[in-house]
DNA sequence: CAGCATCCAATTAGATACTG
DNA sequence: CAGTATCTAATTGGATGCTG
């Protein structure tokens, strides 16, 4: 890094400090939705009631706010055709396509493995449930 | 598949169903605090005081629900050794180890990337700022 | 169609005090 | 040291109604 022009860059990036501006994209692509959405959009581009109707369960608040923080951080495409009705394509960025294989892994992985997490789960629950029960008789 | 012994296996998990399991452990990964934890636990073993140092801003609350939500979910396993006074050590199980390396790559990639972000959202808040200001005088 | 605005319910997170 | 318990503050998220 060093010569970074004019752009007051941040060196020496680490998410492990509270101040470090990373955490601030972390916080943004380690959520749910991101990890979703990025998925559904694959290499997009997609209309904003497509993405809706890939994405069982999410409101259309949520997919507002999860495309625009997208968009802000520069990870998504947004391109309005003005027609009537109006038409919005949504479309990963270069810097978008660069990280979604990283979060479509996370996602991947989830299928994967969710019986072995579900066993562990169980396994867990009904240990906890043993020892130590909520005060009651006897 | 197949043939998952008694375990009831989820088959053809799809985390785009909000009804499939796999976006509960999805949930638990997708999360700053998740990820900064296995992260810093690396191969472990680490006690929780050490952990808790290494991360930054994390309040001894949410160390204590995020490690618990890892141990339920069987990726990191606890150890209690009752002296006084009483230590307690986290490592990462295989599980946890299998899934660590996608975590961290989504920090890495937050840290090696915070400034191309940083420089998107200084545009966008910059043109969101210039049209339709907030309705003044003039 | 693709949203924004608003209100309200629920969840989450911080601070603080206490314990084996 | 490694927690638990509790209270409160802040954030998040869902539902609903409206608009170009």
């Amino acid at each position: 890094m060093g010569t970074t022009s004019d752009l007051r860059g941040y060196g020496g990036a680490n998410a492990y400090l509270a101040a470090c501006p990373s955490r601030t994209i972390l916080d943004v692509l380690a959520n749910k939705w991101t990890m979703l959405v990025i998925g559904a959009l694959g290499d997009g581009p997609l209309r904003f009631g497509e993405l809706r109707r890939r994405l069982d369960g999410i409101t259309q608040k949520m997919l507002t706010q999860t495309l625009r923080a997208l968009e802000r951080d520069g990870l998504v495409s947004r391109t309005v055709y003005p027609t009537i009705p109006p038409r919005v394509d949504y479309a990963p960025t270069e810097l978008g396509r660069n990280v979604s294989g990283l979060l479509d892994s996370i996602r991947i992985w989830s299928e994967d493995n969710i019986n072995t997490v579900l066993a562990s789960r169980y396994a867990y629950d009904e240990r906890a449930a043993m020892e130590v029960p909520p005060v009651t008789a006897g």
